[in-house]
DNA sequence: CCAAGATTAAAACATTCGTTTGAAACCATC
DNA sequence: GATGGTTTCAAACGAATGTTTTAATCTTGG
C-alpha cells in the first residue's frame, strides 16, 4: 500500500461516482475498491456526503484556480483592452478539455465533473454554485466586456449552451457510441473540434428577434466555414 | 381521482425522477405523490426499473416519430435535393424544444430526458440506444447528405455537443441559476436562442488539422454576426 | 521501550429499499 | 344478485444501505 487510505478512498469514490452515479454508488463499494475498511470513510470524511464534497474539491479548486490565472494572463497581457472572445472561450473551456485529457490527473474526474452540473441531488447543487461563484464572476466580467454588443441575457445563456457541449464533450463518450463508431482517445483533437464548435455558437448570428435592435460594425474576413 | 392508477403512477414517477432522480427516487415516493398503494407499481408495471422504461418510452417514441415525420417532410418537399443544414436542425432539435415548451405534454419529461443521455445507470443507457436508432440513423444520413464535405467523424462530434447544448437548455434551468438571474419562462425565445447556437456551431469553421484538406465554394453573404 | 494518540478492523445498529403475499374491495357480465 | 376477473390494500419479507460502536493494531514522541 503505497499511498495513504484516504487518498486511496478518493480515487475509488472518484472511478465508481463515473462508472455508477453518486447514489448508487455504496461505501462497501468504494472501501473493496480502495482496499479499505468500511468505517474508514466515516473515519476520514464523516459521512458519504462529506465524502463526495472532498472528491469534488480535491480537483475542482485547482482547476477553477487555473482557469482564473489563465484569464489573468491574458487581461495582463491585453493592458486594459477587451480579450477576445477566443482567449476568455480558452480560458474557460479550453483550460477543462486540457484537464480532461490528463491520464494522471482529472481525466476520471471531468467525466464526474461534466455530468455533475445538472445533478439533481440538493446539496451537490448548492456545494458546486458555491465553488463556481467567483470564477463565473470573473469571466461574466469579461465576457461582458468583450462582447459589449451582446444583451447579457443573450450572452448567459449562450454561456449555458456552451457548458452543455463541454459536458458532453468530457463526460458524454459513452453516450457518443450511440452515434456510431468514433475516435474519442486522441485529447488534442478534441480540444481543436470543442474550440470551433463553441466559437462558432458564441459568435454566431443573434436571433432575429433582438438582431434587429442592434448596429454592428464592418468585420474582417474570417476561414471558410465548415457548411 | 379522475385518471386511472397506471397514469398517475407516471405521471408521479416523472416529477419525482426530474426532481430527484431516478435512484434517489423511491416507489414510496412516487405512490405517495399518485395517492396510490405501494403495490400498485409491480402490478402495473413489474419492477421498478420496468417503471422507468414506461415513463421513457411513453413519450420517447412520439417525439422520436415527431422528428422522423418532420424529416420526411422536408425531404419530400425538396423532391431528392440535399436539404438545408438549417432544415435538419430543425426536425431534429426543434421538435425536441417544442416539446419542452408544451407544458401540457413533456415540459417535465424533458427535463429528465436531457439528464439521462449521459445516464451512468446501465440498463436506461442501453434501453435509450434502442430507443433512438432508427431516428439517429435517419438523421445522419440526411446531415452526410446535406454536408457532403464535412468529415463524418468531424460531424458526429458536432452532432454530440449539440446534444449537449439541446441537454442543458431544457434540463439545466437549474443550473442556469448559477449564471445569475435569468428569464427561462419565453420558450419561444429558448427555441431562437438555441437555434441560432446550433447552427453557428454547426458551420463553424473546421479545425485547422481538417480544414486544410477541404476546398470550399463560395459561399453567399450572412447575416451580421453577434461578436 | 512504552505509553498515548491515530488508524484500522469486525460486528452490529437502525432504516430503508424493492418486492411479495394474501386477503379485501371493486366491477362488469350473466 | 351471485360469479369471476381485476384492482387495491395493509402488512411483511429479505437484502442492502449509511452509520456507530468497541476492540485491536499500528505509529510516534519521550
Amino acid at each position: 500500500m503505497e499511498t495513504d487510505t484516504r487518498t486511496r478512498i478518493l480515487d475509488a469514490a472518484e472511478q465508481l461516482f463515473v462508472r455508477h452515479g453518486l447514489d448508487a454508488t455504496t461505501l462497501r463499494m468504494i472501501t473493496a475498491e480502495a482496499q479499505a475498511n468500511l468505517a474508514g470513510v466515516n473515519y476520514h470524511f464523516g459521512s458519504k456526503e462529506a465524502l463526495i464534497e472532498a472528491v469534488f474539491r480535491r480537483r475542482l479548486t485547482g482547476l477553477n484556480e487555473q482557469r482564473i490565472a489563465a484569464l489573468t494572463a491574458f487581461e495582463e497581457a491585453a493592458g486594459g483592452a477587451p480579450l477576445k472572445p477566443r482567449q476568455i472561450v480558452e480560458a474557460f473551456f479550453g483550460v477543462a478539455i486540457r484537464m480532461a485529457a490528463d491520464r494522471n490527473g482529472g481525466q476520471t474526474f471531468m467525466r464526474l465533473l461534466g455530468r455533475s452540473y445538472t445533478e439533481p441531488t440538493e446539496f451537490v447543487r448548492t456545494f458546486l454554485a458555491e465553488e463556481y461563484a467567483e470564477v463565473i464572476a470573473r469571466f461574466k466580467a469579461a465576457f461582458f466586456k468583450a462582447l459589449p454588443d451582446v444583451p447579457q441575457e443573450e450572452f448567459l445563456w449562450r454561456f449555458h449552451f456552451m457548458m452543455g457541449a463541454l459536458s458532453y464533450a468530457i463526460s458524454g463518450t459513452e453516450a457518443l457510441r450511440m452515434l456510431g463508431p468514433i475516435d474519442d482517445a486522441d485529447p488534442e483533437a478534441l480540444y481543436a473540434r470543442l474550440m470551433s464548435f463553441l466559437i462558432g455558437g458564441l459568435r454566431a448570428p443573434l436571433p432575429d428577434s433582438v438582431a434587429k435592435h442592434i448596429a454592428k460594425p464592418a468585420r474582417r474576413p474570417r476561414a471558410k466555414r465548415a457548411a
